[in-house]
DNA sequence: TGGGTTGAAGTTTTT
DNA sequence: CTTCAACCCA
């Protein structure tokens, strides 16, 4: 018997034990959310719920399986048949078996990113537009455009207005691609990520039957990191739990990072409004963190635009102020940050150490370093195994053998064969599909490669083969391709590929197999079993994690905030919780870098960086500041002489001040080149830009030419 | 139509 | 530094 009442406090065993009907759990940072929804499942097991009919949606399949496995370690007995993952994987799963009724007579193939990409650009040119023009929006712009429209629920024009002005006189023709892709999506039986929700949406409202069935399988919903949930995630939500509405909601606003994706906050703020009597939990006393890093988490929200009502607090009083590190360059921050880990590591034991970053290429030198030291490590985030060129080659030939229509694979498969490009593979595939033998007798006695892969697809379609066998056959045609694309580097693809095999001879479906590798590209890959190494991650990835000691590197602006974040003040918002997630990861220690110089792309030279707008609003007595001396050590700088750093931006504000009366020539981010033809406000000129016309700017934005 | 070359432009986060 | 598309030649 588990003791609920001594094992957790009010709140949460309040949220645990809630008999029935909707719960909103509002949970702080380290609160024991995860606690929470664990003993809850416990607890609903020990009610007699049967197992099977509790349905727990998270962010990743990796929190799932952790919890489920928690909870069977708390029952002390295996937990069998409750369904837990992503909303994408559940959809997947129900949609399978109903694809005939959403339009699918044949089943679907699910795209991953790059995929949508080919698809976007075969519609682009299929249209004819962005011809010789090189500054058309690239495909990836394009899908980002598409599908951010799609999973905001917003049309293209409008969400360029908002945040994508610099696109404006090309959203009449996006709209068209959006439309184009839609369609050819169907024609090809294709899914992308957001079709999966949509389309179950479509079928749990329109399908009576089903949706009964699925409402009294699943009689208890839990739905984890609901603050990061979009529009139709709600939707879904609100059909699968019905009258009764045992759903349990859990999220904090404060952690919400994924708008860019279409995750909408409101969602939680506004699911006391969606269902009845809706009982709401706050979790405030942090487990995590000691009081020294919550001070300066707290900070960190304080300077929000728009306030949290939320101080985290805890029992831990004690511990070590968090610290900001100044590297002298981004490149000896690689070096002192390896000192830190050895340190840290030996301290903490090697799997408590985390280094966390904006975005995935940040790593890289650090990277380096850790190998030429041969420190262990594993990384999240960033690069997928799957992204790589000749696993891609190879899920493409198994997709044919699921899907014929797939252009995109058949394109990527036989552009293999020497003297067949897109075109007269495209032509191929049409052949094939609709059983010309005449044209495609011509085209195997052209290439003799083209009829042996043929020969090995029908084979594999007809026995309805193993992911496993399938790629017994699959790899010896390919390899004399690989040998023959990388002769350099063959050996460490075929590594890989052999990985691939690894990973699918535990499926026994093909199908299942290839959605896996969209659903969940990472979850089998090597690093995941590495043990007891430091971990590299970007902070999206590190979401729900924590460590004794994290390290934040590149804390400096245009790596933290990201540059394109600085000119849209919710996107700037948003790099804001970012770092907030970010901090509130470590439990004793919190390491910030912040390196005095970064070298850019493009220039063999370092150029000196500024300290991110998020670290220089801080309160100096809430870190200890320890800078690189030219000798290679790291010093104290003693009692933090008040660090509002006559800052890069408001000193080159002054000279711009003084200059605009000029009314020159200046340049903008977006608008390009154009005159200041009037001041306005203190701090406001009007600028004429040609083509976009007169424009009100905040002079800050402005670069004077 | 494929394949190589050239020149310019753009860099985040993920199911 | 990398990626992408236009351009040219076979």
């Amino acid at each position: 018997m588990i003791e609920f009442e001594k094992e957790l406090n009010s709140a949460q065993f309040e949220a645990a034990t809630h008999p029935q009907g909707p719960v909103l759990v509002i949970a702080g940072a380290g609160s024991g959310k995860t606690r929470t929804i664990v003993y809850r499942l416990a607890w609903l097991v020990e009610q007699g719920i049967p197992p099977e009919s509790i349905l727990l949606m998270t962010f990743t399949r990796k929190a799932a399986q952790e919890m489920l496995m928690r909870t069977e370690q708390i029952l002390g007995r295996p937990l069998h048949g409750t369904s837990g993952g992503t909303f994408h994987a559940f959809a997947f799963s129900i949609l399978r078996r109903n694809s005939a009724e959403i339009g699918f007579p044949n089943g679907f193939t699910l795209m991953d990113r790059s995929d949508c990409e080919g698809v976007i650009k075969e519609v682009k040119d299929s249209l004819g537009y962005g011809k010789k023009d090189r500054s058309y929006p690239k495909k990836a712009t394009l899908l980002d455009m598409v599908t951010k429209s799609r999973n905001k629920e917003v049309p293209i024009d409008t969400l360029v207005n908002s945040e994508a002005f610099h696109l404006a006189t090309y959203s009449q023709e996006m709209e068209e691609i959006g439309k184009g892709y839609s369609i050819y999506k169907k024609q090809h039986g294709l899914m992308d990520y957001d079709d999966l929700l949509f389309y179950l949406e479509d079928l749990l409202a329109n399908d009576k039957f089903l949706r009964n069935s699925l409402r009294s399988r699943y009689q208890y919903i839990m739905v984890d990191e609901y603050q990061d949930t979009n529009l139709v995630q709600a939707r879904i939500v609100k059909l699968l739990a019905g009258e009764n509405g045992n759903v349990m909601a859990v999220g904090d606003d404060a952690q919400s990072i994924y708008s860019f994706r279409g995750a909408d906050v409101s969602n939680i703020l506004k699911f006391p409004e969606i269902f009845n009597d809706v009982k709401l939990v706050r979790l405030e006393q942090n487990y995590r963190s000691t009081q020294p890093i919550l001070d300066l988490t707290n900070a960190i929200l304080d300077g929000a635009e728009i306030k949290f009502d939320k101080k985290l607090f805890t029992e831990k009083t004690w511990g070590k102020k968090p610290q900001l590190m100044v590297p002298l360059s981004d490149f000896s921050q690689s070096n002192r940050i390896l000192d830190r880990i050895v340190k840290l590591q030996k301290k903490y034991g090697p799997e408590e150490v985390a280094v966390l970053f904006r975005a995935g290429y940040q790593s890289y030198g650090l990277e380096v370093a850790l190998k030429r030291l041969g420190v262990g490590y594993k990384k999240y985030g960033g690069l997928k195994f799957n992204e790589a060129a000749h696993i891609k080659d190879i899920l493409a030939f198994l997709r044919l053998v699921t899907n014929p229509a797939d252009i995109i694979s058949w394109q990527r498969t036989l552009g293999h064969i020497k003297g067949v490009g897109p075109k007269t593979a495209l032509k191929i595939a049409n052949a094939v599909i609709e059983a010309e033998s005449k044209a495609l007798g011509k085209f195997t006695k052209k290439y003799p490669l083209l009829q042996e892969i043929l020969t090995d697809l029908d084979g594999l379609r007809k026995k309805k083969s193993s992911p496993g066998t399938a790629l017994e056959v699959i790899i010896p045609l390919y390899k004399p391709i690989l040998v023959a694309a990388y002769p350099d580097d063959y050996p460490r693809r075929e590594a890989g590929i052999e990985q691939l095999a690894q990973i699918a001879s535990n499926y026994d479906d093909l199908e299942i197999f290839l959605a896996d590798m969209c659903l969940d590209p990472d979850q089998h890959s090597e690093e995941e079993k590495k043990e007891d190494v430091v971990t590299l991650s970007t902070i999206h990835s590190a979401k729900g994690l924590e460590w004794n000691a994290v390290i934040i590197i590149d804390l400096v602006e245009d790596r933290f905030p990201s540059k394109k974040s600085m000119q849209k003040p919710l996107e700037y918002e948003e790099e804001r919780r970012l770092l907030y997630v970010a901090c509130t990861r470590a439990r004793e220690e919190l390491i910030m870098s912040a390196p005095a110089s970064i070298n850019r792309r493009n220039t063999d030279f370092s150029e000196a960086a500024i300290p991110s707008p998020f670290i220089r609003e801080l309160d100096p007595t809430l870190f200890d500041e320890l800078q690189e001396s030219y000798s290679g050590g790291m010093n104290m700088k003693k009692n933090n002489p008040i660090t509002p750093p006559v800052s890069a931006t408001s000193a080159s504000n002054e000279s711009k001040k003084t200059n605009l009366k000029k009314f020159g020539l200046c340049k903008h981010k977006i608008f390009g080149k154009g005159k200041i033809i009037e001041k306005i406000e203190p701090n406001k000129v009007r600028v004429n830009f040609p083509g976009f016309g007169p424009k009100v700017i905040v002079e800050d934005y402005l670069e004077l030419l």
